[in-house]
DNA sequence: TTTTTTACATAACGCTGTTATGCCAGGCCG
DNA sequence: CGGCCTGGCATAACAGCGTTATGTAAAAAA
């Protein structure tokens, strides 16, 4: 139509129209295609903008940990960094079912099929938690989490609230297992699990932890089956 | 070849195939044809045997959940419950872990571009857990647990190993950052949790936790993306 | 103004899931 | 035994995908 040369609104808006398409259609929307033809233009410029579809999902990518960390910075300091760091598990789960496809693509992999995350994209995911993993430190500053790795706890706190919000997503949490009930009582859970009682309750449950044995990973139902050996043993 | 009628074989030698591609080769070798040809076949076998790519897909997330409760059906008794959950834990991520690709397809959607689980799959699925569920009962009816929902309780754990596992078969999850340590942490966090010292342990943190308000979910940083609004409040 | 660069449109390649067509081996019935 | 008929499978085609080669024309550079 109208070959403007150097147009540095070209790829924002590329990206706009994609994040649009798989916020209205899904992900089955995301095509060079489809995207083209919303921009009244050839597929070319997916190529010549993003070097094709993966650069263009990565940029969603980027755009996805972008909103969640829009999200954190409105978390209001209470104070109670106990307080604040439930903030953070709610505008997560918030950002999550605010962006469901997006946040299927950050991490489901739910995009063109061969696509796969560089590492410096998981860096970069990852960076943007970097918010609550200082919220544990002054939990733990505090003594309101057991004192230990603030990273790990951040980690803990990731997965957990990660993974409710990815099978929620997947419609796999149903009544009467409602979802926020499930979260609020992890959230507490959490919360108190790396509290400061944790040294006394290891007292009454961890002999029973330290009593298991690991015997579980020599357990091969069907190793005709067995996929590539990344089980390390962790 | 030879074209033999009605042979009963004929679904599980695909699935048989499909299975050792996707974890060899990974989801992008779960093509029809590539399945045919492995087959010797041509790729008609796929529709006259499964109706298409979705009905394979569903036999081997069928196939995921039934390879996860063999799994679970080795985790011995040990007449401690809480031990018990633990190896369940254990016994979950190892499943993941060995078998990776088939677990991206049960939960990540890592399979052909529109395929989606059907509610019937997703019930499957979770039956597997009733397992887990029973033996959070055993734990609250020990007094190991604090008194509760069995149901809310396995969800909780369900959610934060798979959350863990999920980022984990994502390689989101780095050194120092052990995957293990967060695991094992992780189990050890949630036993405390979900254990008896909740009630105490609450008094000095659930009060932080009622504090806070849920003002978050009205900030909206580009409310142009707006997804679907699927976020109920839960 | 002339040359060069470069973004884009067009068309094609190889791949995907899926479907229509036709063949041909079985089972069934006369 | 011979003819019919059902149905699984192979072949080929269709629509779509990401990607790439080629050509064109406009913007930048000389």
């Amino acid at each position: 139509m109208s070959p403007r040369r150097s147009d540095p609104q070209a790829r924002s808006a590329l990206i706009d129209i994609a994040a649009g398409l798989l916020a209205g259609e899904g992900p089955q929307a995301l095509s060079a295609r489809r995207i083209a033809a919303e921009a009244g233009s050839s597929t070319m410029t997916v190529y010549t903008n993003f070097g094709g579809m993966s650069g263009l999902v990565r940029e969603m990518v980027h755009e996805g940990f972008a909103r969640l960390e829009t999200y954190f910075s409105h978390v209001a300091t209470t104070g109670d960094p106990v307080a604040d760091m439930a903030m953070y598990g709610r505008a997560y789960r918030h950002n999550a079912l605010t962006n469901p496809h997006l946040y299927a693509v950050m991490f489901g992999g739910a995009s063109p099929a061969g696509f796969s995350l560089t590492a410096e994209d998981r860096q970069h995911g990852r960076y943007t938690l970097s918010t609550v993993v200082e919220c544990a430190s002054r939990c733990i500053a505090a003594g309101r989490f057991r004192p230990g790795d603030a990273e790990l706890v951040a980690h803990q706190l990731w997965t957990a609230v990660h993974g409710l919000v990815t099978l929620e997503l997947g419609d796999y949490l149903i009544e009467p297992c409602n979802a926020g009930v499930v979260f609020e009582a992890q959230l507490t859970g959490l919360m108190v699990g790396a509290g400061d009682t944790f040294a006394s309750a290891t007292r009454s449950v961890g002999s029973s932890l330290e009593r298991m044995g690991k015997e579980i990973v020599n357990v091969d139902p069907d190793p005709s089956y067995g996929e590539s050996p990344r089980h390390g043993g962790g």
